[in-house]
DNA sequence: CGGTTTGCGTGACCATGTCACAGACCGACT
DNA sequence: AGTCGGTCTGTGACATGGTCACGCAAACCG
């Protein structure tokens, strides 16, 4: 697979690191070698959502509008681990899309993830209720496992929702035994009856 | 410019037909040469919300998804205007992204404002109240006139909220003297407050 | 050990969404 | 004209979700 090649220089950069602001012209178009990016949409109230992640081997496409026609960027991008980038100036880029069929089939299927994402997360903000969101964020982040380290504050932004409605659902759930809540984390003690509210929209 | 050509044999369609649903397999690549597309999103609960709009010499990004890694569409097509579209099976379309520049150019440029348009719309949704996506729906139907004939239901579905709540808002409104309402049609009676009332987030 | 920061719980209140139903308007047909 | 059926709109009552204003407890740190 070319899919591995390395395309340019990599850049280490530690977690927590701010690649790019809502409002900034863009600098090169990112891609993903290493560690995950989380991309998030803050409103003027000060609330934040989580629009999408950047995985391994993807490419992050909030540099792709500020390429192809100039917008700036409307969200911000945040390193959630330690990353390993590489940035391809735009001439590279444009002569990546022409000659390699590879890069392109990573591209398109970068923006093909990122659109479905957008989709289900629209669905989700706009016509699912906070039990199902909430419970499908858990069982997100706690990817098969039982715990979960997060604040309620980050599942409100994970959600598009504030801290006090998670705090609320999840004293719910405490107070039915399907988790178990302390200090900045979770465990969850019945799964199935989360997936089950999770399915029921 | 190559965008004027033809890339596929033309083929018309009457307004109101469904291009595409939910949950199906994808034909080939649209391309709208004249009309409109709404593409659209229903829950469960059978409330609706539009996503965005293919205007003419646009590529509908619906098919992207589905060609690129199989995924079927998870929204809603349905020809706002009568339509003339073009067609390109697989094949074509992927040629054409590897010899053409001008069709990438044309796609990356609908990729952009299409995701543009999603970020705009989750922003919209989580983090806007209802007077300010009211107004810039009626603002942006009006397209610079004063009347704009639409039904509460329609007003709705274009903000993702319910009929009821439209209703009230613009009751509020119509005795303020921002608008005036009629069975099936609006007048903006001040359309400057009403872009104030947008931009207030 | 005190002080500070951060995360959580809670009640009151406002904004939105849902449900149920009534009335108004419109077109089609006698 | 009348009236009938369908669509559109208005409205009250209630459920859910979001905001504000707190107080308290756990972690952190000098």
């Amino acid at each position: 697979m070319r899919t591995t090649d390395t395309l340019a220089p990599p850049i280490t950069v530690p977690a927590g690191t701010v690649l790019f602001r809502a409002g900034q012209d863009c600098t090169g178009f990112v891609v993903v070698r290493d560690g995950v990016v989380r991309v998030t949409l803050t409103g003027e109230s000060g609330r934040e959502i989580v629009l999408y992640r950047v995985a391994p081997g993807d490419i992050c496409l909030q540099t792709f509008g500020c390429l192809v026609d100039g917008t700036p960027y409307a969200a911000q991008g945040v390193a959630e681990t330690a990353l390993t980038i590489e940035i391809l100036p735009p001439a590279r880029f444009h002569a990546l899309v022409a000659q390699d069929a590879d890069f392109r089939a990573r591209l398109f299927g970068a923006v093909a993830r990122r659109f479905a994402d957008m989709e289900r997360l629209v669905e989700e903000v706009a016509l699912t209720g906070i039990p199902a969101r909430l419970a499908r964020a858990l069982l997100r982040l706690a990817d098969g496992g039982a715990q979960v380290d997060v604040t309620h504050e980050t599942l409100a932004s994970e959600i598009g929702s504030a801290r006090e409605v998670v705090s609320r659902q999840l004293s719910v759930w405490a107070r039915g035994g399907l988790i178990e809540s302390g200090r900045g984390h979770l465990g969850l003690t019945n799964p199935a009856a989360l997936r089950q509210i999770a399915e029921a929209g």
